[in-house]
DNA sequence: GCCACGATAGGGGATTCCCCGATTCCGAGA
DNA sequence: TCTCGGAATCGGGGAATCCCCTATCGTGGC
């Protein structure tokens, strides 16, 4: 995993575009057609398409979207991450920043990107992630440090682990859609109890609100079938 | 950003952008730039944006997309057909085509066209709508005119469809994760009418508690993309 | 002993839930 | 034209909850 990349040997840096939507991707073009150190080398709307244009191409960056019409965007991270060309990953997505950011890193993406974020964070994603560092929004950085300052590991896999065998046990009856006191009945306590695991969860797992909690419960027990 | 450009010259199609995607506004600006006959009179990335910029450069069409960061998108549809000058309005969205064409239709826009199209069919849309007729795929024209000919085409179906547009609207926020007041803020709607929008489509979907519509609707919205 | 931590639970103010009704507007039908 | 119903917008008010405190009890480790 040395660094290998040189000096910009070519004078532009290759950029692979990966999105199953052509306006999206008319977009990315006309941003990096704008800049004058970097070129697109290939625009890519499903899995397979990209797969071929990255060994055909050799870019030295994809930037790309999670939702591909086939296939997982998770799932192509870390095949491309495995083929024998070295290429940095920006991943840049619609989807809830907290639910996917982790998992894009931990299958080797160097940077995650809000399709919301304005056009100038792009471009700058584009260049951190080029340079070998990565690229996240404040918020989410703030929320993976706490996650490591919470003990965890590879702060990038979902603290869940963290959480004890009882506030786990509140966590999926919360996905599966129960309120706080029919947990309580559930198994047997107190509302109050409830409520208390309720607060401790979010706090491990950095929600601000039990709206968050829910959903993040919800998405969470449907993963798991 | 919002350059003021008055000189118009003849015979050009002036288009307002309006999504809360910079990179999709400026595929659709990249596109239209390439047409002798368009040109884009302005973009906006929210409700109020576009409302001003409708007003300011006289557009005579509007390509917007549905989901809009504050405000709704069939809400601005209905808004810019109110206004005092004449404006087309195509609506391009990543949304389910079988959802939403119909209520955008009802609304007033005058077609529908998916965002994971080809840009070649975005500027067809562009032209048939400028010209007067209504775009929508082929897909969508057919089950339109089956809807029309007899009665419910897939019956038991998910009772979505019951929901009215502003209730879908409180819908899928809820599936975002939103809180009450969160949503409220967003729609500049006061929290007593978010909780009655609420307690309508408990009725309709037979939802015993928040706990279960939360539920429902973070569901629904995962599995809509 | 003693300390950390999980499980349990209460206090209390802010917010939300849930059922009630009121108003306005607008399109469809008598 | 004039109802009539449905949609959208809000308010009242009591129950339930959220959210941030503190507190007790038991267990395992040092």
């Amino acid at each position: 995993m040395n660094e290998a990349r040189l000096t910009v040997p070519r004078g532009r840096w290759r950029v692979l575009i990966v999105d199953d939507h052509p306006l999206v991707r008319a977009g990315i073009a006309a941003l990096i057609g704008g800049e004058p150190d970097l070129e697109v080398c290939g625009e890519a709307g499903t899995f397979g398409e990209a797969l071929e244009l990255a060994r055909g191409t050799g870019p030295d960056l994809a930037i790309l979207d999670l939702s591909l019409a086939e296939g997982s965007g998770l799932e192509l991270v870390k095949r491309l991450k495995r083929g024998e060309h070295d290429i940095r990953i920006l991943v840049c997505s619609l989807h809830d920043e907290s639910l996917f950011a982790q998992r894009a890193l931990n299958a080797g993406a160097m940077g995650y990107i809000n399709k919301q974020e304005a056009t100038s964070n792009v471009i700058q994603a584009i260049r951190r992630v080029l340079s070998g560092k990565i690229y996240l929004s404040k918020r989410m950085t703030e929320r993976l440090l706490q996650g490591f300052a919470g003990g965890e590991l590879v702060g990038a896999m979902p603290p869940i682990r963290s959480l004890t065998d009882r506030e786990l046990e509140v966590f999926s009856l919360i996905g599966r859609g129960l309120s706080t006191s029919r947990i309580a009945e559930q198994l047997h306590l107190s509302v109050k109890t409830v409520e208390a695991h309720r607060e401790k969860i979010k706090k491990k797992l950095n929600l601000d609100s039990g709206s968050e909690l829910m959903r993040y419960a919800v998405q969470w027990t449907l993963e798991q079938g």
